[in-house]
DNA sequence: CGCTGTTTAGGATTCC
DNA sequence: GGAATCCTAAACAGCG
């Protein structure tokens, strides 16, 4: 069985493309100028999975599955959810004695503070009534919470506390400075904007919301840190939706030359999109329970915004892609590849090439498994572009977060543009596991 | 005065 | 050990 190296396949790609396309002369160089269509990058800029999966209807809402509907009406959690950067499951004590620790809690063994276990020491834990368990969310994901069941697009401080003491047991009996933390987390979490009441609406303090942007960062009932910066999608597509709303005005940041939005009310707080990126991969990169977490049909499905994730590939910002382990979904994925040979997905992995090598390959792994030729791949090549183009269209017709019928929640309305970020690395292996891992001969032996 | 919101500081934990 | 993340505490200001 002959094993073929990137350069032999691309060689040969090469000799294949020069026969389908001798205008396609080499110059003087010896350098091939390929359609730049087609090597071109900038068709990651505006692409996402959605285009790739237009059944997939927006405003598909999400429902938090770890949210046990409980008979007040309200949403309650009994068991963490899976992926929660911050389920520290201890059980801190603020200001409660009583409530000191995890030994009362019975099977609430100890939990890793900020990162996963790999087991769910809560499971059956009714926080609800359990005045013992410091429920594992992090502040950040009971605020999210509290806001999904409220059911509304904004909610108040009192709100989210009455949510929380209502839904928490433990919040009930312990002190008061859990509210300065939640109160701290609504400042300084980027994901919280403030929303100014209204002259004519009675109360004190503003309104809370999920800011638009972040909305991808509460994911299956979790608040997922560690996610892009908001200099990607929500800068590069979003700016020119929101550009046409009253509401927002991206402007550029002097001081860090990025663009943020402003509140449409002075004197709010906005806070600028200040991409505090470290190279690290993120511990949840490591999850387990985030591997299990992100189902691999929902990647296959297109349940995520690759947008986003080659946004900030492009960009630069190698840490798009932490938060999902892919692995779980590239061994399905390959598998899927070879037995769906009309899948979208498919088209989408085609297309992720940048060069010759990529491209050979592209052309090679959709030639192998659909048997097609140059034609059907470039035929197929230009129906995802113009597939590509028309949703983009759409999804520039999409009004955001601040047009949305009151009962929309943000998440629901983002979900379509939800990102799974992925690790870079894990990124780049996903181009590898295509291109380098099967080995060579399943790529190149049907189209050589 | 109490609530709300912002900001700063430091500690704890985990991962690289 | 450093970085990142989360938690806790506290001070302060503004507002109803």
């Amino acid at each position: 069985m002959p094993v073929l190296t990137s350069p032999e396949i691309a060689k040969k790609f090469k000799e294949k493309w020069m026969l389908l396309h001798p205008e396609d002369q080499e110059d003087a160089g010896g350098a091939v100028s390929f359609d730049d269509s087609l090597t071109s990058l900038h068709w990651l800029q505006n692409f996402s999975i959605v285009s790739a999966a237009p059944d997939r209807a927006p405003g598909f809402g999400w429902r938090p599955q770890q949210l046990v509907h409980a008979p007040g009406g309200t949403e309650s959690p009994s068991s963490p959810p899976a992926g929660d950067t911050a389920a520290s499951g201890t059980a801190h004590t603020p200001g409660n004695p009583a409530a000191s620790c995890s030994k009362l809690a019975g099977a609430s063994a100890y939990t890793p503070m900020y990162g996963h276990s790999g087991a769910q020491p809560h499971e059956e834990v009714d926080y609800k009534t359990n005045p013992h368990v410091k429920p594992p969310y992090s502040y950040a994901t009971l605020i999210c919470m509290a806001m999904q069941a409220s059911k509304k697009t904004k909610i108040t401080l009192s709100a989210i506390y009455s949510w929380i003491t209502e839904n928490f047991c433990y919040y009930r009996h312990a002190e008061p400075s859990w509210q300065n933390s939640i109160r701290h987390n609504l400042s300084l979490n980027k994901c919280f904007m403030k929303v100014p009441r209204q002259k004519d609406e009675p109360g004190k303090g503003g309104f809370w919301q999920i800011d638009p942007q972040y909305a991808d960062m509460f994911v299956n009932g979790v608040f997922k840190r560690r996610r892009m910066p908001a200099t990607n999608f929500s800068t590069q597509r979003q700016n020119r939706i929101l550009s046409s709303c009253s509401s927002y005005s991206p402007q550029r940041n002097p001081q860090t030359g990025m663009d943020h939005y402003q509140e449409p009310v002075a004197g709010s707080k906005r806070k600028q999109a200040c991409p505090k990126r470290g190279g690290k991969l993120g511990r949840m990169s490591q999850s387990p329970l985030l591997a299990s977490e992100i189902k691999t049909s929902d990647v296959l499905r297109g349940d995520f915004d690759l947008a986003s994730v080659f946004d900030d590939v492009l960009s630069g910002n190698g840490s798009t892609f932490e938060d999902l382990d892919i692995n779980t979904a590239l061994s399905s994925l390959g598998c899927e590849m070879e037995v769906s040979s009309q899948n979208q997905h498919v088209s989408t992995v085609s297309k992720w090439y940048s060069n010759e090598d990529e491209q050979a390959c592209a052309y090679l792994e959709m030639s192998s498994m659909m048997g097609c030729n140059m034609e059907d791949f470039q035929r197929q090549q230009q129906q995802q572009q113009q597939q590509i183009q028309t949703h983009q269209q759409y999804y520039e017709g999409l009004a955001l977060f601040s047009d949305l019928p009151q009962q929309q929640q943000p998440w629901e309305v983002k979900e379509e543009a939800q990102a799974i970020p992925l690790s870079l690395d894990q990124g780049y292996g996903l181009c590898e596991g295509f291109f380098s891992e099967m080995p060579m001969w399943e790529r190149g032996e049907v189209f050589l």
